[in-house]
RNA sequence: GCGGAAGUGGCGAAAUUGGUAUACGCGCCAGAUUUAGGUUCUGGUGUUUCGGCGUAAGGGUUCGAGUCCCUUCUUCCGCACCA
């Protein structure tokens, strides 16, 4: 190489390209009618200050989207946003003694610049901002609607709640049972909450998820499991000397002789009266609310229980059934309370143990003439009914229809499909929060906001008392009149899962002034064609928006039934994590990029040691996180190695959708890798205006060429269809192998070369378009890569003379043969058949029978 | 607890429809270049008693299994107020 040679330098050739995408406005997107359209959308982020190693993986697989399809002639839009309301903008404003809007702002506008940094192809005129008026007036407007329609109701529900601060805690703030800012123990409260009726849509949100071709099956079997719908039997209990009835419901009516008692949840009615006159009971209760609101918490704890002393009446058998109250029933599912088989039922059985219940077996094996259920429940729904009177004999679903026919005629009952979706509880007790556009009057009716109250604007310059809410402080913010009359608003605050739930239609016409939407350009860009998040957001946001997206078309602000086309779910960013044990027994975290590991002849960790002399313990490959320490900052790697080698080397690492480990030597590799392309550019130069003659190719310049098209055919297929970046680097790595290993002598050589190189700069572009867009302009091109068309397959060069056939003798190889593509089965066979390696496994043996794979692949089975 | 994934060399991974296990890269080893270190270049790199054996463990289907079926183990993600 020569010295006078340019050398690549990121940090010049991407600012300068991304200052021309700038001035030039490249990926501005317009309702282009002559072309076909692509919408790609990645997830907008949470303006948290900085990005982080998570955001740039999800925008550079949503980039690569886009510009591979940008090449391929679509019409791209590529928006993005803030998701800029919620509960750490509240957290920072007190630490940072700011507001929550100030701090949101200016992380939005260091933000702004990170994701300039990275190259990413978005049209900025169209940037959200869901904590602006602009934005959630719309958000509110929709909420009136839905409550003109009916869709949105107020009940109480459980909240956690600190009884010291008298606030309203979120799961995050409750830390092993109590209060993360006094560690008080929380406590559950029922207080009246705003909801969205979801549950009107669940069978369709259920049905139409057979309609998402282009989700993952992983995602798609979540949401269904996540709607949980059943059949079931709702049936009445009679509870003794009372008018009073205990409603339950259950999936399995065949069990219902088995009933030895009844649990309710702590906050059912009946388990409150049973406590008036049952101190012990009442302590009980009290108990039972002492823990968070957060399902996985109740699934694992102890499961406990107590009677009330009430009883309640099988409705069959008349059996008197003990009412237990137990903490593990929940009043927010369901009635509140379920009918227990303790011989059918794992749970029901460890109770019925625990608390002395009668276990009577009413389903028996097939095989056996009884269940044994003294070491446990017999849960399978393939047995037959016994010890049921009339019912004897049946099977699950004979037993189901009959005794569901019965409680029916017996007016007990009814058969009810039922979903484990529960309606959405949008209420938030916070400030940081859209408000929510109800107004309470002094009668005590509550109204929506009218159209000229709306928006109900969030005041944004306010002080923080890290307890309360500022709106609900301020009484005179809540002051407001209705027809004339003085009237209270709602403090509450929307969840920010709504703002989420409809960004993605906004995009479409953000600046769109006279309504909600521009269905005129709804029409035109929705569906989302590719969407790009993280798995942690399958069941809750993919399920809101879906949901939110069948309410605006119901509204007509949309005209198609799913938001989103194609899914892609990408992994989480690990690295290394390394701490040491310091005097007072604690652990010190040492982030990986001050830590020098020394490795055996393997390439095995033998040590590592910090700057400071420390020997370290590798705690391996972990979530990046500020409590391990171990977070690397994209913005340091890019001013450090430049945004292509941090790009190439997140697509090359691993397949998106798995964990990605970040590894400084792999950015290394990354970067090795984009020098060695400039520098064989470089060197090639001079020879780029040499054209190829195709009909004077020699045979090895027609097998480099067949590869570079077997190349052109896989990356196409790779990053189009499959989705599979890492392999369509790999390919694009091993044709640069091939071309150096080439013959480079004659001018037909180095003409290859050229056209190879073109190529392969096109076919990086959409991964690594700055380096890309500077060496197209060096091979002499007098158009812009951004506006070349993704290279085409020439199906003749891909056609060879010979095939490769591997030769085995029972399965395990034995022979590679090449013989002409016009070979038929019994050639390769006679070819097989004399092959050295396949003579001496088969000696002495019969040959019992021969597959022959076209093409491919020969197998003879010799014993 | 419930629901969803993942497990292949020293490491990240590849093998797309049941048909060559380990492509590509990292690391490591050796050599060349360099005053030295780094860089760069070239070659090697699952294991082995050289028959084989090898895809978390065990079993099964098949001419043929990383891939399909059954059992078990381990790790990760979500569980409704973090976003």
């Amino acid at each position: 190489m020569s010295n006078t040679q340019e050398l690549y330098n990121p940090q010049s050739v991407e600012p300068a390209v991304q200052k021309y995408w700038a001035d030039n406005h490249t990926f501005k997107a317009t309702e282009n009618t002559t072309k076909e359209k692509f919408y790609c959308l990645s997830m907008f982020p949470y303006p948290s200050g900085r990005l982080h190693m998570g955001h740039v993986r999800n925008y550079t697989i949503g980039d690569v989207i886009s510009k591979f399809q940008r090449l391929n002639g679509k019409e791209v839009m590529q928006p993005i946003g803030w998701d800029s309301f919620g509960l750490p903008a509240e957290n920072a404003a007190l630490k940072n003694k700011t507001a929550p809007a100030k701090w949101t702002y200016s992380n939005i506008e260091y933000m702004k610049n990170q994701l300039k940094m990275l190259g990413f192809g978005y049209d900025w005129d169209r940037e959200i901002t869901t904590c602006r008026p602009e934005y959630y007036k719309w958000e509110q407007w929709f909420f009136t609607e839905l409550y003109r329609k009916g869709l949105v109701y107020k009940k109480s529900t459980s909240v956690n709640w600190c009884p010291h601060d008298q606030t309203v805690l979120a799961n995050e703030q409750v830390q092993d049972g109590k209060c993360w800012r006094c560690d008080t123990p929380v406590v559950r409260k029922e207080i009246p909450q705003w909801f969205l009726k979801i549950t009107d849509y669940a069978e369709e949100l259920l049905s139409d998820i057979d309609k998402l071709d282009g989700w993952p099956e992983m995602v798609k079997t979540m949401q269904k499991n996540w709607i949980g719908k059943s059949e079931g039997l709702t049936i009445e209990f009679d509870i003794e000397n009372s008018n009073e009835k205990l409603e339950i419901y259950t999936t399995r009516p065949d069990t219902l002789m088995g009933v030895t008692y009844v649990a309710v949840a702590a906050g059912h009615p009946v388990a409150i009266r049973a406590a008036q006159d049952k101190p012990e009971l009442a302590e009980f209760l009290k108990e039972c609310a002492a823990t968070k609101v957060a399902e996985a918490e109740i699934a694992t704890m102890e499961k406990k229980g107590m009677a009330t002393g009430i009883y309640a009446i099988h409705p069959l058998n008349g059996r008197r059934v003990p009412v237990m109250v137990a903490n593990f029933v929940l009043m927010e599912y369901g009635t509140g309370a379920v009918m227990a088989v303790p011989a059918h039922d794992q749970r029901d059985w460890d109770f019925a143990k625990k608390y002395n219940l009668d276990i009577i077996p009413v389903i028996r094996p097939q095989d056996k003439t009884e269940a044994d259920v003294s070491k446990e429940a017999f849960v399978e729904k393939t047995g037959i009914v016994y010890n049921s009177g009339e019912f004897d004999g049946l099977d699950f679903h004979g037993a189901f229809n009959a005794i569901a026919d019965k409680i029916e005629k017996m007016h007990k009952g009814h058969r009810t499909i039922n979903y484990r979706l529960r309606d959405w509880s949008v209420s938030r007790q916070r400030y940081w929060g859209t408000p929510i556009p109800m107004i309470n009057l002094d009668d005590g009716q509550v109204v929506p906001a009218p159209a000229d109250q709306i928006p109900v604007i969030l005041p944004e310059d306010v002080v923080m008392d890290g307890v309360q809410s500022p709106i609900k402080n301020d009484r005179s913010w809540a002051e407001t009149s209705y027809n004339g009359a003085h009237a209270l608003r709602e403090t509450d605050t929307f969840d920010t899962f709504m703002e989420s739930s409809w960004y993605y239609a906004r995009y479409c016409c953000n600046d769109f002034k006279d309504g909600m939407l521009d269905p005129s350009k709804t029409g035109f860009w929705l569906p989302v064609d590719q969407y790009i998040g993280g798995i942690e957001h399958a069941c809750m946001h993919l399920l809101y928006a879906r949901f939110f997206h069948k309410l605006l078309r119901d509204a007509g602000l949309v005209s198609c039934d799913e938001p989103f086309k194609k899914l892609l779910c990408q992994g989480m960013v690990l690295a290394d994590a390394f701490y040491y044990i310091a005097d007072d027994g604690s652990k010190v975290w040492i982030s990986p990029l001050d830590v020098k590991t020394t490795r055996d002849e393997k390439g095995r960790i033998i040590s590592a040691v910090s700057a400071d002399g420390h020997q370290l313990i590798h705690a391996g490959m972990t979530k990046m996180s500020k409590s391990k320490n171990n977070g690397i900052d994209p913005q340091a790697m890019v001013e450090l190695y430049g945004a292509d080698t941090v790009r190439l080397f997140m697509m090359f690492a691993s397949p998106a959708e798995l964990t990605l480990e970040w590894k400084e030597e792999g950015v290394e590799g990354a970067q090795r890798f984009l020098k060695k392309l400039w520098n064989t550019v470089m060197a090639m130069l001079p020879y780029k205006d040499l054209k190829l003659d195709l009909n004077k190719l020699t045979d090895s310049q027609k097998a480099l060429r067949r590869e570079l098209h077997k190349t052109i055919a896989k990356v196409t297929d790779d990053i189009g269809r499959r989705q599979t970046f890492n392999t369509a680097i790999a390919s694009i790595m091993e044709l640069i192998n091939s071309m150096n290993r080439s013959s480079q002598e004659t001018d037909q050589d180095k003409a290859l070369i050229i056209d190879i190189i073109n190529h392969i700069i096109l076919m990086l572009y959409p991964i690594t378009p700055h380096i890309c867009f500077v060496l197209w302009e060096k091979l002499g091109h007098t158009t812009h890569i951004d506006d070349e068309s993704w290279p085409k397959v020439d199906e003749s060069a891909l056609k060879a003379d010979d095939m490769l056939i591997i030769v085995q003798v029972n399965g395990k190889v034995r022979s590679k043969l090449s013989v002409s593509v016009t070979a038929g089965e019994d050639d390769v066979k006679a070819a097989a058949l004399a092959d050295p390696s396949v003579i001496k496994h088969t000696e002495g043996k019969q040959i019992r029978k021969v597959i022959y794979v076209p093409g491919k692949l020969l197998n003879i089975v010799a014993a």
